[in-house]
DNA sequence: GTCATGCGGTCAGATCCTGTCCGCATGGTC
DNA sequence: GACCATGCGGACAGGATCTGACCGCATGAC
C-alpha cells in the first residue's frame, strides 16, 4: 500500500464513494503518515484535481467539480448500471451524436469481465420496450460488441440472416454503425464477398471477435449517412406508411434527432415522415412518440397496418365499454 | 510527465481509446524509454489489471477485462453519454436495486463540471418521453442532485408546491430516494418542521445543496419503501383507474420491476394495478407500456378519463379515416 | 530467414518518498 | 473568549525508487 499510484487511485476511489474525509481518517485506512496523505493531495491537486479541505470537526478533504474529470472508479454493481444507462441511450438516441454513447461503451466493454456482461444482458432484456409492439428489443449487446470492433477495426464473424431469410456465415471488418429509423445498421467491409455490405444488427446472431486487426479502409462514399441511404434506397422493408406532422423542422430536430433522418420538410411547417418496419406493431409505434400537441396524418394503403391499427383502437374501446 | 502516477493513469487512458498500442509508439508518446514503459506496464498488471501484449508486427499491448475493473477515463462528451444514460436508466428503473444507478450518477455528478451539467440537461429535455402523455419529465438533474446529497447526508434547500397547490421553502436532510410507480420520492427530515416528510421530486423547485453536513437519522419506519408506503396512504392523487392484466406475477414483476410496486396478484394469473396520477394522460400512458400478447381491462368512474381515452381513440380513427 | 516487436536481467546515478518534528491558521462548540 | 479538532506547509535525513543504457533472447507475420 506504500506505493504513490495505488495511493493516488484509492484515494480518489474514496473521495468517490463519500464526499467528505478526514485526514486523520484516511491516513489511517492508507496506511501513512497525515503528512504523507497532505503531499498526496498535493500530487492530486497538481494533476489538475480540485479538492478542497477545511478545517474545523466538521472538515475535511472533498473532491470538486473542476474541469478535469478524474477517472470514475466504480464497483462492480455501478459498472453494470452504467452499461445499461449506456446501451440504452445508444438504442434510443439519447446523445448528441449517438456515436459518443458508442464510444463510452466501447471503452467500457473492452474491459467489463465476463460474469458481469452477463448481468448487463440479462437487465437489457428486462428493460421496458422501447413501446407498444414489443419492438426491436435485440441486440444491445450485439451493439456494444460491434462498437468496439468499429473503434478498433478488429474482424468479427457472425451469422446472418438476410431479408429473405436465408442464412449466411460472415467475416467483415467493421466500418460504423448508423442508426436509422429505430434501427441500427452496421456497415462493413465483407471479406468472403470482397465488397461493402450493410447490415441489420437485429438480424445478426452469434457474434465473434476474432483479435485480428485489419487496416482501415475508404468507404465508397462520402460518409457513412449517405452510404446507408444509397443502400437502404436498394431495398426495403416490408410495410411502410406516411406519417404528416404538423410541426416546423426545428422542432421535429430537437424532438427526434437522429430517428427522423429519414424526414424532410414538404411545406413550411410540415414534416413528411416515411415509415418503414417490418411489422406493422413496429409502424403504429411511432405514434405513441408523437407529443400530444402535434396534430398528425397518417397515411398508408396497407390494409394490414391499417387493421392493426383497428385493433389497438377497439382494445381501448371495449375497455371502456364497462 | 516523468511521474509514475501520472503514467499510469495516462497509460490506462489511452488502452482504453485504442484497443492496441505499440510499445515504441507508447514510449514516444509518454517520453519515457521503451523499458520504463515496460516497466509501467509491470506496475499496473501488479495493481491487478490484466494488460496482455504480442510480439510481432501486428501485436501491441491491450488491456483486457479482468476481474478488478480500472478507473474510467472518459472525455467530457462520454462523461455527458454516461450521465444522460445513468439519469435515464435511474428515471426508468432499468437496473436491479434502482440504488445503483444512483450511485453511480452520485460519484459522476459530484465531479462533473458545470458546463457539462447544463449539456446533459439539455440533452435530457430533448430525450424521447417515457410516453405519450408528456409526463412527468421532470427532474432527472434534481434526481441526480438529490442522490448526491442522500449520499453525503448534506442539507438541502428547496422550493415545494404541495398537492394543494401552496409554496413553501424547505430545509431538509435528505434520507432517500424512492420510486414509485413512474414518480420518485424523497423521504427527508424537515428541519423546520421538526419531523419526517415526503416529498414527490418532480414538484421541487430551485435545488440548493447547502454544503452542511448532518448527522445520519434513524428513520422511524423499518425500511424507505415501507415509510413511503404509509405516507402514500395517507394522500392520494387526484385521478385514479384500475388495470386489471391477465399474466402471473413472475411475468409481471420481470417486466415492470418497481413500477408496478403496488399491484397485487388478485387471483392466479391476474393482476390488479391501482394506478394514480394528476392528469389522464399520465394514467392512460401505462397502456402503451403493456406487452401486447396480454390481455387487459380498464375500470374507472372518472369521466375526465374516459374522454381522454376516448380523445386518443378518436385521433386514431380519424387517421384511418381517409 | 528476416523484421518488428515484446521480455527481462543488470548497473549506476539521480530522484523521490516518507516519517518526524515543528509552529501556524481556521471553524465550531462550550 | 477559550478550547479542540482539524488542515497547512517548511525542514531534514535516510532509505527506497525510478530511470536510461546496455544486453541477449523469444515470438509472430510475411
Amino acid at each position: 500500500m506504500s506505493d504513490p499510484t495505488v495511493r493516488a487511485l484509492r484515494l480518489l476511489s474514496l473521495l468517490q464513494t463519500h464526499q467528505f474525509w478526514s485526514g486523520p481518517e484516511l491516513a489511517e485506512r492508507l496506511s501513512v503518515s497525515q503528512r504523507t496523505l497532505r503531499r498526496d493531495f498535493d500530487r492530486l491537486r497538481e494533476l489538475g484535481y480540485r479538492i478542497s479541505a477545511a478545517p474545523g470537526v466538521t472538515g475535511g478533504y472533498r473532491l470538486e467539480a473542476s474541469s478535469a474529470l478524474p477517472p470514475l472508479l466504480v464497483d462492480e454493481d455501478e459498472a453494470v448500471a452504467i452499461a445499461v444507462g449506456l446501451r440504452t441511450a445508444a438504442l434510443h438516441g439519447l446523445t448528441d451524436g449517438e456515436q459518443t454513447s458508442l464510444r463510452a461503451l466501447a471503452k467500457l466493454e473492452q474491459v467489463l469481465p465476463r460474469n458481469l456482461r452477463r448481468r448487463v444482458n440479462a437487465l437489457q432484456t428486462h428493460t421496458m420496450p422501447a413501446a407498444w409492439g414489443e419492438q426491436p428489443r435485440v441486440a444491445a449487446d450485439v451493439l456494444a460488441q460491434l462498437a468496439l470492433a468499429c473503434r478498433d477495426q478488429e474482424r468479427v464473424r457472425f451469422r446472418y440472416t438476410a431479408r429473405t431469410g436465408e442464412e449466411s456465415s460472415r467475416l467483415v471488418e467493421p466500418h460504423s454503425l448508423v442508426p436509422q429509423g429505430h434501427r441500427w445498421y452496421l456497415i462493413a467491409w465483407d471479406i468472403t464477398r470482397d465488397d461493402w455490405r450493410l447490415f441489420r444488427i437485429d438480424r445478426l446472431e452469434d457474434l465473434r471477435r476474432t483479435g485480428v486487426r485489419a487496416q482501415p479502409r475508404q468507404l465508397p462514399t462520402e460518409d457513412a449517412a449517405q452510404f446507408l441511404n444509397s443502400a437502404l434506397s436498394a431495398t426495403s422493408d416490408r410495410y411502410e406508411m406516411l406519417l404528416r406532422l404538423y410541426m416546423d423542422r426545428d422542432r421535429f430536430e430537437a424532438r427526434f434527432r437522429h430517428w427522423g433522418r429519414g424526414a424532410f420538410e414538404s411545406q413550411k411547417g410540415v414534416m413528411d415522415w416515411n415509415i418503414q418496419g417490418s411489422t406493422p406493431e413496429e409502424l403504429l409505434a411511432y405514434l405513441f412518440w408523437l407529443p400530444e400537441d402535434v396534430e398528425w396524418e397518417l397515411h398508408s394503403d396497407d390494409p394490414e397496418v391499417r387493421s392493426a391499427a383497428m385493433r389497438f383502437r377497439d382494445r381501448l374501446d371495449r375497455a371502456f365499454q364497462d
